[in-house]
RNA sequence: GCGGGUAUGGCGGAAUUGGCAGACGCGCCGGACUUAGAAUCCGGUGUCUCACGACGUGAAGGUUCAAGUCCUUUUACCCGCACCA
């Protein structure tokens, strides 16, 4: 009976005999699969890493018997903040915890005998690996795509200390809850948005799923519009707007800046002064918990200085109002209220003018009425017409349509020098800094002459020290720790500090996909001409929770990495796949409070990983999961246990052999056949659950066959062929059972290296083919026709058949549809 | 608010991409084996109807010889972004 036992047995002769390892010869013919690695937080494996690695080792064991050479590395994502807050409340050290989980970890990574090239394993924390994230950070700086900038950063009072967005719960501090504010603070960014144009214009060729690209395409952000210059009254200074409605131009009644726009203290006028810093220290203050709600009511203040116009030469007042971000476009707008609906809703409440320059665009007279809809009382009271359509009120521009005038204001701002077309992203620069301990220091040091000095490569790593009280009390850390904080300047040698922030950990995960087959080097960051040869990753499997941020992440990176010319490579992972969810037995997402969690672990004890892996592949489609069952898992034993019993009665019938295929031998021939065309064209496309069930289908056709044929018409040597080819057929998803099933049939060591079997394409050829016939497109019944029929002869046999005579009582045939091997529609009325 | 996705028997889920809806499994019903049960093996199982047959893929329309699949409208739930000018 296969069980735990069993996958031990053939776990230890794999890991002797080094069956995943990866043979470099065979380069041509490497097929990179990789997974999500593992966070090592949790003590212990879930069901999420399972349904994660599982299937996919499936997908690599049947990649490796259709001769690729699989490369399928492991590893952990081990800095990170859970660590530390373990470390905070138990006072285990980060480091010695971390170890510990990852020691776990790889003990059950190895019980669920996925085909892993250990030898390639990463471990992010430690200093062989992390030297080379530091390194990587320098590379960035050298050419110019890291930098400092004071930053408007999450702030917890309480804590008194900075938070990641990852931390601010709705608005709260995840551990004390306290209401979250802004503080600014000079942080470390990586200058992503220098690759915003290509990361979105390369989703294209990608073989992800629409719906990440989505997100991605989303979160770049892309918007097309144009710039407008606004001079302000007596003053040489002016500032720029960014627009994507410049056909309402000359709609324009006023204009906001963003409060924390330098340019407001040089034109708040002296009566203004008060109550615009008043604004200014009010949004400071404002909280996270109430930025985030929903209708927020807008509030602003005047400046007491006007713009002018640049077409028109009208003056509009300039107003500053945090609906206005700093961080996006130039950080001011020009508004429009009649044609806005937030610059509607600021100008009704602080009483401004409202100008319509669009109307509906009219198609045809009935629609006129549209006219007196919109006209300019009603906007006052109503809402505003966001909609395009044609100009008016405007000049030169009336009667154009919003496109055109685009087109043309645009052109006119231009050659009056009062602007240009202009494109503008969403996606902002990559925060790197956290004052945290559990990360890799960012190797910088500040020397009180020379400034921000990168340390030098040959001074790498820059180790994280053991000893630091990594409690918060409102500094980082690494600043408590004297011995690390005070070193000298590698530029001049004078006293200088270090930094003390650490960098982020999705830092640390957005190149591991190329350290993997170069994992020991010492010398580089990798090998540029093997890299090249082992990536790009062939197919990339992981939760979809990381679409806009680790994906996004990986891909900038090995874009720099590309022109740093370390590589030639410009996107990592070829092919995406997100595995679903799997929820608890109750339909919830799985959790310690619920009481929904189920343990893996206690599955393997009892039915062996194979079982395990089978029910996860089996119960659901891949791709969206769903909630546990129980009964599942027992019926998944039992088909196991069913597959056995079968194998086993094969092979201990006495041998005989019939030189003719009989009609039962060559219907098996069929099963077998063409359920296994289906499982290679499943597993393919990772489609677990159907090939599974087509697994079922051959399992149950033996069943058949050994029972309904008498025990001297049946054809053992057959039998036992098949079985031998099943046994391969099953190996990716059952791998202990089949090599002990391999073992029972005599066959030698191992069935994984050996090939997939082959689709026998002659015999899923028969004579005759069932067709359905439906009348006025119901099926009424069916017609046995030659597999070389064509559409006459099938035609003919269709028309023939007596049960037609019923419905065609007082009707005639008007028209008959063939298709071949298909089905046959006989219109009657 | 914007964007994306999902919806199929009592349940998990299929459907060669417009061609026999419900593969495969669970559950349920029946049979065989058994002193008995468990296990196992075999058969049945969308709904309504005694049956002929009719109806049936969230809802309502439409295109087509033919629609779960395409088009229009709509509802519910899930996910992402959210004052992005």
């Amino acid at each position: 009976m296969y069980n735990k036992k069993i996958d031990e047995k053939w776990q230890k002769k794999w890991e002797e005999t080094n069956i995943a390892k990866f043979n470099k010869e065979n380069i041509g013919k490497k097929y990179y699969c990789l997974e999500m690695f593992s966070y090592p937080s949790g003590a212990k494996l879930h069901v999420g890493h399972w349904y994660n690695y599982g299937p996919v080792d499936t997908f690599a064991r049947f990649k490796k018997m259709q001769g690729f050479e699989v490369f399928q590395p492991m590893g952990f994502d081990a800095f990170g903040l859970p660590a530390e807050n373990y470390a905070i409340k138990t006072g285990i050290h980060p480091y010695d915890s971390t170890m510990k989980n990852i020691e776990t970890m790889e003990k059950q990574l190895k019980e669920m005998g996925a085909m892993f090239n250990w030898d390639s394993e990463v471990i992010t924390c430690k200093e062989d690996y992390y030297k080379w994230t530091q390194w990587l950070f320098l590379k960035l700086y050298e050419r110019g795509l890291a930098y400092r900038k004071k930053a408007n950063v999450n702030w917890c009072p309480s804590c008194n200390t900075v938070l990641a967005n990852e931390q601010v719960i709705d608005g709260l501090c995840e551990r004390c809850s306290s209401v979250v504010t802004k503080k600014d603070l000079t942080q470390w960014f990586f200058k992503i948005t220098d690759y915003a144009e290509e990361l979105l214009s390369g989703l294209d060729e990608l073989d992800w799923p629409e719906k990440t690209k989505k997100i991605q395409t989303n979160w770049i952000g892309k918007s097309t519009g144009s710039i407008v210059t606004f001079d302000v009254e007596n003053s040489d200074l002016s500032f720029d707007v960014f627009t994507t409605r410049v056909d309402t131009l000359m709609g324009v009644t006023y204009v906001v800046v963003a409060p924390e726009h330098e340019i407001v203290p040089k034109i708040t006028t002296k009566s203004c002064e008060k109550e615009v810093n008043e604004y200014i220290e009010k949004c400071k203050l404002i909280k996270e918990i109430d930025r985030l709600a929903e209708n927020r009511e807008k509030t602003g203040v005047f400046t007491g200085s006007y713009a002018i116009h640049p077409i028109t030469k009208a003056r509009v007042p300039i107003w500053i109002a945090d609906y206005v971000l700093a961080t996006y476009g130039t950080g001011c707008v020009m508004a429009v209220p009649a044609h806005d609906e937030r610059d509607f809703e600021f100008a009704k409440k602080y009483k401004l003018n409202l100008k319509q320059v669009i109307i509906p665009k009219m198609i045809g007279e009935e629609k006129s009425d549209l006219k007196d809809k919109f006209k300019f009382e009603e906007l006052l009271d109503k809402k505003a017409y966001t909609e395009k359509g044609i100009l008016i009120n405007s000049g030169e521009f009336d009667s154009l349509t919003s496109e055109e005038a685009k087109e043309k204001i645009t052109k006119k701002l231009k050659s009056i020098n009062k602007g240009d077309f202009k494109v503008t992203y969403r996606l902002r620069d990559w925060l790197v800094s956290r004052q945290r301990y559990w990360g890799a220091p960012i190797p910088v040091v500040y020397c009180e002459k020379c400034g921000v000095v990168p340390v030098p490569e040959k001074d790498l790593p820059v180790k994280l020290p053991y000893n630091v009280e990594f409690k918060p009390d409102g500094k980082s850390p690494l600043a408590k720790s004297e011995e690390f904080v005070n070193t000298v300047c590698p530029h001049c040698g004078g006293k200088a500090k270090r930094e003390t922030d650490t960098l982020d950990t999705f830092v640390c995960s957005s190149w591991y996909q190329f350290r993997y087959p170069d994992n020991k080097n010492s010398e580089k960051i990798f090998d540029t001409d093997w890299i090249d040869k082992m990536l790009p990753v062939d197919k990339y499997v992981g939760g979809p929770e990381h679409a806009a941020m680790h994906l996004l992440y990986a891909r900038f990176i090995t874009k720099v990495l590309r022109d740093a010319g370390l590589t030639k490579v410009s996107e990592p992972f070829k092919s995406l796949v997100h595995q679903g969810l799997i929820l608890g037995p109750d339909g919830n997402k799985m959790s310690k409070s619920k009481g929904n969690v189920i343990s893996p672990d206690d599955y393997v004890e009892k039915y062996g990983s194979d079982v395990f892996r089978m029910y996860l592949m089996f119960g659901f489609s891949y791709v969206e999961g769903g909630p546990w069952s129980e009964e599942g898992v027992t019926s998944m034993s039992k088909f196991v246990s069913r597959l056995q019993r079968i194998l086993e009665t094969i092979n201990s019938l006495g041998n005989n052999e019939k030189t003719e295929y009989t009609k039962s031998d060559k219907d098996l021939l069929y099963v077998f056949n063409f359920s296994l065309k289906g499982i290679i064209a499943d597993l393919e496309q990772m489609q677990f659950n159907t090939a599974i069930a087509k697994i079922m289908e051959i399992t149950n056709a033996l069943y058949k066959y050994v029972a309904n044929v008498k025990e001297q018409e049946q054809n053992v040597k057959l039998l036992k062929e098949i079985a031998i080819k099943f046994i391969q057929v099953i190996s990716p998803f059952m791998p202990h059972f089949a090599e002990e099933m391999w073992s029972i049939y005599n066959m030698p060591f191992s069935v994984f290296n050996t090939s997939y079997p082959i689709v026998e394409e002659k015999y899923l050829i028969s004579d005759t083919i069932e067709l359905a016939v439906q009348v006025n497109g119901v099926v009424r019944y069916k017609i046995i026709v030659p597999s070389s029929a064509d559409e006459t002869e099938i035609e003919k046999i269709a028309l023939e058949h007596e049960r037609l005579k019923d419905y065609l009582v007082n009707k005639t045939i008007k028209k008959v549809i063939v298709v071949k091997s298909r089905i046959v529609n006989i219109v009657i009325g």
